[in-house]
DNA sequence: AAAAAAT
């Protein structure tokens, strides 16, 4: 009953926006008791293969045809049963814009009988139409056509372009990718089999020469290293686990070949059941290709926001869809068509249950920032979204997972949700190439705003980011900061999305060049021209700290970062020190002197410094490593843990202790078959095995 | 321990 109302409400508040198309703009509402049932007739989800237009070899899209049905291009009954007939315009509706309140408002719907026309006036071969006659309304993202086989992009939009890409001299909108030598620094390491040779240029082949303007457009001249390997990694085929961290450029790293090769094979039809014609209450369902779960809501605006460029004129139409925004206006953009949807797992969970999106027409799934997924505790609802709904297993879907560590918990994961991937290492853009300048100070507490005054008062130009703890703490820095006559603002988890945006906005234009922030804005988020970092309370976890100062000496660019050390940080001293030590920077004499007081954790944290660079984010391919032992009871930690919330798993596909491959599997006999039984890790905190180690 | 995330 209260979702009936609710659903009045939104109805009432869309009026401006509502179709004319005759059918009252009615979400589908699903009785509570009814929710989270498959809506689909084909049982549970895992039961068969998936609609596989392409026959299902697991590489088969290597061939340009995964996309397309049968036969050459889109040749099903109505194109974009998905969107509510025909695309719609409103790629900035109001409470939708995910980032920055600065995107010009659509203008009214000045005619209202496109959408309907859509729908019976389709041309059967033609997709991504806007509405017959052309609409004067340019969505931008997503107005391009796929007609007959062909790409068709749209019309060129200066002012949207400007919207997308920035104009000269626009801090805001400049990309953080200048120094791009310094790129080639980083290092990248490898390993699978049949890795394909690096590209070194962005060119045609094997990226599309849409996508390519595109990439011109956004003034990306040369592939980061990251790109440079996973662009014919994915482009070939093939499953990928990514060590690497935000600001490497992993963002086009899978946008770029996922792009590409939907330009050059054009969408995949409608599952069949879909096709029930435009019936007054028919389902409104998506049916994206493409899925892009992150953590945080400003990093999937943020992937989003990069998406918009780079299918910018294309016939793929990008979707975002997070928490803490009107459900509805999202429901509705998703109607309009969604073929690459960047989500949070809650959001997406709910948006499933209700119906609007189905993973059928998955093709490309990937995980980012897949360590804080599982630290924020979303491996629940990314075990759901990925086997648990009709998301087609990983033969028939291409997955890619980045993380900035790989931990156990991710190893599994990448178990479970890859197939014979190849795994990348990429060095870390920050802390190793040494061009951002590490101070550690030691500041006992209650001298801490005083010396942070000190800094600000001699630290001139530039965009300065706070680190704290906790909420409580951002807000009263911040306040603190602005009654000592700062430009502060805060970002934190207790503020509203609205809020949270505004402050970022405020930040990157330099309107308001302090940011106070939490946890919240550690990691993933690209800023640039963030000169000085300040861990004004340093984080107990390491990989945040360099999570953190990450967030400036971006792309080659130089920073300064400064830690507020005092003895209640011991717990980190020695990572500290290594870390300092790595980097060649500076180790001040107290760290030293606190490091050898002991730790306070019993000596600090086993299995560190091994191998090459830290343990800490140990990023080792460890498939070679696991050739041992198998079987066993390696189980422990999957088994019981998920097994009774989804009734549809495969049975066995989490007791028994992975000892052999999914369902379904893979079992190439490329050394990592069994080889993940327990055990096989030798250390059972293994390599990175940090989580819960408290 | 804190933070974030669906409502």
């Amino acid at each position: 009953m209260a979702e009936q109302l609710d659903m009045g409400r939104l109805s009432l508040n869309d009026s401006q926006h509502a179709p004319s198309n005759g059918f009252p703009d009615r979400a589908a509402y699903i009785p509570p008791h009814l929710r989270g049932r498959s809506q689909t007739p084909s049982g549970p989800p895992m039961d068969g293969p998936p609609p596989m237009m392409n026959g299902g070899g697991m590489n088969s899209n290597l061939n340009g045809s995964a996309w397309a049905g049968p036969g050459r291009g889109y040749g099903g009954p109505p194109p974009r049963m998905n969107n509510g007939g025909g695309g719609g315009n409103w790629a900035n509706a109001p409470n939708f814009t995910p980032r920055g309140s600065d995107a010009p408002a659509p203008a009214p719907q000045p005619n209202g009988s496109w959408n309907y026309k859509a729908s019976t006036t389709f041309d059967p071969n033609a997709y991504g139409k806007p509405g017959a006659g052309g609409s004067s309304i340019a969505r931008g993202s997503g107005d391009g056509q796929w007609r007959e086989g062909k790409h068709i992009p749209g019309p060129a939009n200066p002012r949207l372009e400007r919207e997308l890409f920035g104009v000269p001299n626009d801090p805001s909108k400049q990309h953080t990718g200048i120094n791009f030598e310094k790129y080639d620094d980083i290092p990248v390491e490898a390993s699978g089999q049949g890795v394909p040779e690096p590209v070194t240029k962005f060119t045609n082949p094997p990226l599309d020469d849409h996508l390519l303007t595109n990439i011109d457009l956004a003034g990306y001249k040369v592939p980061t290293p990251v790109q440079k390997y996973s662009i014919p990694i994915v482009m070939g085929g093939r499953d990928l686990m990514a060590c690497a961290q935000t600001g490497s450029g992993k963002t086009g790293g899978f946008l770029f070949p996922i792009l590409s090769q939907a330009y050059q094979t054009g969408p995949s039809a409608p599952p069949a059941q879909a096709s029930g014609g435009y019936g007054y209450g028919r389902q409104r369902k998506a049916y994206p290709t493409s899925l892009i779960l992150a953590p945080t809501r400003e990093l999937v605006s943020q992937i989003y926001d990069e998406a918009r460029k780079f299918s910018y004129r294309s016939w793929v139409r990008p979707c975002v869809v997070y928490g803490g925004a009107d459900i509805g206006s999202q429901l509705r953009q998703i109607e309009r068509g969604c073929d690459l949807l960047v989500a949070t797992p809650g959001r997406l969970v709910d948006l499933i249950e209700r119906g609007r999106i189905s993973l059928q027409n998955i093709k490309y799934l990937v995980l980012d920032e897949a360590d804080r997924m599982l630290d924020m505790g979303f491996e629940p609802q990314i075990r759901r979204i990925v086997e648990g709904e009709d998301m087609p297993p990983t033969a028939g879907r291409q997955t890619l997972m980045f993380s900035a560590t790989f931990p156990r918990d991710i190893q599994m994961l990448a178990r479970d949700f890859l197939k014979e991937y190849i795994f990348l290492s990429v060095g870390r853009v920050g802390s190793t190439s040494e061009n951002i300048t590490q101070k550690v100070e030691y500041v006992e507490d209650v001298d801490k705003r005083s010396v942070l005054l000190d800094i600000l008062h001699t630290h001139g130009a530039g965009l300065t980011l706070i680190f704290v703890e906790t909420k409580r703490m951002a807000d009263s820095l911040s306040d603190f900061l602005i009654n000592q006559g700062f430009p502060a603002t805060s970002i934190h988890g207790d503020r509203t999305q609205r809020e949270r945006e505004k402050a970022l906005e405020m930040f990157r234009t330099g309107r308001c060049p302090i940011l106070v922030a939490t946890a919240v804005a550690a990691r993933g988020l690209d800023i640039p021209n963030v000169t000085h970092v300040v861990n004004y309370d340093l984080p107990t976890d390491i990989d945040d700290y360099v999570h953190r100062i990450g967030r400036t000496g971006r792309a080659g660019n130089t920073g300064i970062s400064t830690a507020f050390f005092n003895r209640g940080n011991r717990g980190v001293v020695r990572d500290l020190i290594d870390l300092l030590k790595e980097a060649n920077q500076e180790v001040p004499s107290f760290l030293e002197s606190i490091a050898r007081e002991g730790s306070g954790f019993g000596g600090g944290r086993g299995g560190r410094g091994g191998g090459r660079g830290r343990g800490a984010t140990a990023t080792r391919d460890v498939r070679r490593y696991g050739g041992g032992g198998g079987g066993g009871g390696g189980g422990a930690n999957g088994a019981g843990g998920f097994g009774g919330n989804w009734g549809s798993q495969p049975a066995g596909g989490y007791g028994g202790g992975f000892s052999g491959p999914p369902a379904g599997g893979y079992s190439g006999g490329s050394g990592y078959g069994g080889g993940y039984g327990g055990g096989s890790y030798g250390n059972p905190s293994g390599p990175g095995g940090q989580s819960s180690w408290w």
